[in-house]
DNA sequence: TCACGGAATATTTTT
DNA sequence: TATTCCGTGA
């Protein structure tokens, strides 16, 4: 324990903290004691002052391994500890980081045994839910007739806000599905079938990592002081995306010593939709009595004329905590509004637009075009495309969850856990002759062998004869009697599957080459459940069909994301697609006050994320044909201001074509 | 029992 | 665009 005198001198660190911090970032960095709540306005240093705070506890002699970085994504806490490295020294690296989730995953994969689970529990992604449900919902729907169920992945969406939340089914749908009120017979029965089958098969999805430990932090007194006290310090990145699950288990990790340090900005909360709720920041003062309460306010990122703008949108917003953003970035040109014609002309302008910047010497990685949705880029890929100019697209469909590659990992899946009726569907599935009668019968025969995958060998096959059968039955065979280490294993599943692919997918070039890419992660990995595992907590974030080849900075490709992927990122350059009112907000949002507020939000996050240039477009005339009506007014949130702070443009390219 | 085509339908964001 | 349902023919 380092004693504290050392702690509130720094006289003798190595790092110039004085002379690289302003003075609210240089008071979090060396207040190492107590809870503190940190109010971090966008582009004020936020990440700059975690980085700073892991170096500052270790280089003051904290051991490494007692501090826990809680992020939002992977790549965030990995980069923090990066920069901590380059700061510092190589001790930062073995600072403890990552989610929630897959903090969960390393405490419960060690005390599971504790709430009598077995610790070799498998993860299931959202994909993987959705096919269960899928399932569940089809049984109902043959013995009910019913036939008015909502699809899998609104049931999906449902149980997990329920969960999230810590409420009722019941309550999600009244609250936010009233239109499904008649059926909450049926949803409520497919979620406990749902939730039986995950227990009796060992298997978690997503909410399960948070559920489990909080209930081990909470039934485990012993357990929950071991962890406590192996953490000496936690930090906390977005808290303004945690929700109540996430809040209790940071109250139960906090040992005595409460070194608790949380960072987040209440405007730029988007996770509603998965139980996040802003006001946990509010309350944390009164979770933690003593909280020392530090605002971040001076922006770094953004020019005048940009931070004018998001702080009209901002001002907007009913609930929030006030906060003063200013710059002392002077110059930069007013944000533009453009109005194209249609999705295309939308399009076309943006292409434009990046050509003239290239021009002018900006790099392709300096520039982001943002938007609401994932399909909502399409026809801008295309003319991407058709531009030769190249883009990396994150958020949205991902890799991993593209059919090819969870094909793939259902043949591993089975193999890893022979009871996994999901897997076995999937890969029975893909053979030619066989349904869902057959598969159901081949599962039950293998389940009986008690043999594990390769019962698969000895069911008996006179009523499924066929030639693809035959060859999963060698493949399997193959795989055991040689014991193939995981990288062959994989390379011989993928040269069974290769025919299939090609007679299912007209794109199956392209999949090839996704799968190629599968088997050079693999590489990395000689455990099979260790990367099962990774695929589903932390898999590439990018979208599917994207060489997605390990992160090369130096790759000058434009980024397309989605404004949920986008957080905590910044460009030279930023597009806001799609910004016409129907569109964004989203028509959904309307009813609900506090919908519309996080519709806001997400506004402000996005236009937030421009350092020099904020261009916002929208199609004129795009007729919803689910509204009946044609949209053709811009935002909401930027529609009534003026023009000296939004300069407004067409683009007109459409006429051209 | 399976395969396939046509048609109707729809909320989005992620660990 | 993806999903799901339904009818038809093999």
């Amino acid at each position: 324990m380092p004693d504290k005198s050392s702690l509130s001198t720094n006289s003798k660190f190595q790092i110039q903290y004085e002379a690289q911090l302003n003075a609210s970032q240089l008071e979090a960095v060396m207040a190492t004691e107590g809870p503190m709540l940190v109010i971090a306005g966008a582009g004020s240093g936020k990440t700059r002052t975690l980085t700073y705070r892991v170096a500052r506890l270790v280089e003051g002699g904290v051991a490494p391994s007692s501090i826990l970085l809680l992020t939002f994504t992977r790549k965030a806490a990995q980069q923090m500890l990066q920069r901590a490295t380059r700061l510092l020294d190589r001790r930062c690296e073995n600072v403890a980081g990552g989610t929630f989730h897959s903090f969960g995953n390393l405490i419960l994969r060690k005390y599971a045994g504790a709430l009598g689970i077995h610790s070799n529990f498998a993860i299931f992604d959202r994909v993987d839910a959705e096919a269960l449900i899928s399932l569940l919902r089809k049984e109902i729907t043959q013995t009910t007739k019913n036939r008015s169920l909502p699809r899998k992945h609104t049931l999906a969406n449902i149980f997990s806000r329920a969960v999230n939340k810590m409420i009722p089914i019941d309550d999600v749908v009244y609250d936010d599905y009233p239109h499904l009120t008649d059926e909450l017979e049926s949803i409520n029965s497919i979620f406990h079938s749902y939730k039986r089958y995950k227990s009796e098969n060992n298997f978690f999805d997503f909410d399960d990592l948070l559920i489990y430990l909080l209930q081990l932090l909470r039934t485990h007194p012993d357990i929950r002081n071991r962890i406590a006290s192996s953490y000496r310090y936690v930090m906390v990145d977005e808290y303004q995306d945690t929700n109540k699950i996430q809040a209790e288990i940071l109250y139960l990790l906090t040992g005595d010593n409460n070194n608790i340090m949380v960072v987040g900005d209440d405007s730029q909360s988007i996770y509603a939709f998965r139980g996040a709720n802003f006001r946990n920041i509010m309350k944390f003062p009164e979770m933690f009595p003593g909280t020392r309460i530090i605002a971040l306010e001076e922006n770094y990122r953004s020019v005048q004329p940009i931070l004018n703008l998001t702080n009209i949108i901002i001002e907007q917003a009913k609930e929030k905590y006030s906060k003063n953003l200013f710059t002392r970035k002077s110059g930069g040109s007013v944000p533009v509004l453009v109005e194209a014609q249609d999705e295309n002309d939308q399009s076309l302008f943006i292409v434009d637009k990046i050509q003239q910047l290239g021009r002018q010497g900006i790099e392709l990685n300096q520039i982001a075009v943002l938007f609401r949705a994932g399909y909502h880029s399409f026809d801008l890929e295309i003319e991407l495309s058709r531009a030769q100019l190249p883009f990396i697209k994150v958020g949205g469909f991902k890799f991993v969850e593209s059919a090819h590659i969870k094909d793939v990992l259902a043949h591993l899946r089975v193999i890893s856990n022979p009871k996994d009726r999901i897997s076995w569907y999937r890969i029975l599935l893909l053979i030619e002759k066989v349904g869902p009668a057959t598969a159901q019968k081949i599962y039950n025969a293998v389940i009986g062998e008690a043999s594990g995958y390769t019962g698969l060998l000895t069911v008996k096959s006179k009523a499924i004869a066929g030639a693809g059968l035959k060859r999963l039955k060698d493949l399997f065979s193959i795989i055991d009697t040689y014991a193939l280490p995981l990288e062959k294993m994989a390379e011989a599943i993928i040269e069974y599957y290769l025919p299939i692919l090609k007679d299912r997918y007209d794109d199956h070039p392209k999949r090839t080459k996704d799968l190629e890419q599968l088997l050079t992660i693999m590489e990395r990995y000689n455990n099979l459940e260790q990367f099962l595992t990774d695929m589903a907590l932390e898999p590439p974030n990018t979208a599917m069909g994207d060489t997605f080849t390990v992160e090369t900075p130096a790759d000058d490709r434009l980024v397309l994301s989605t404004i949920h992927s986008a957080k905590g990122l910044e460009w030279h350059t930023v597009f806001i697609i799609w910004a016409l009112d129907g569109r964004f907000p989203s028509p959904h949002a309307l009813h609900k006050e506090e919908d519309l507020e996080e519709e806001l939000r997400l506004m402000y996050v996005a236009a937030t994320r421009a350092r020099e240039n904020l261009y916002f477009t929208y199609p004129n005339q795009v007729y919803d044909r689910s509204l009946g009506i044609v949209l053709n007014s811009p935002s909401r949130f930027i529609d009534m201001m003026s023009d000296s702070i939004l300069e407004k443009q067409s683009a007109g390219y459409r006429s051209g074509y």
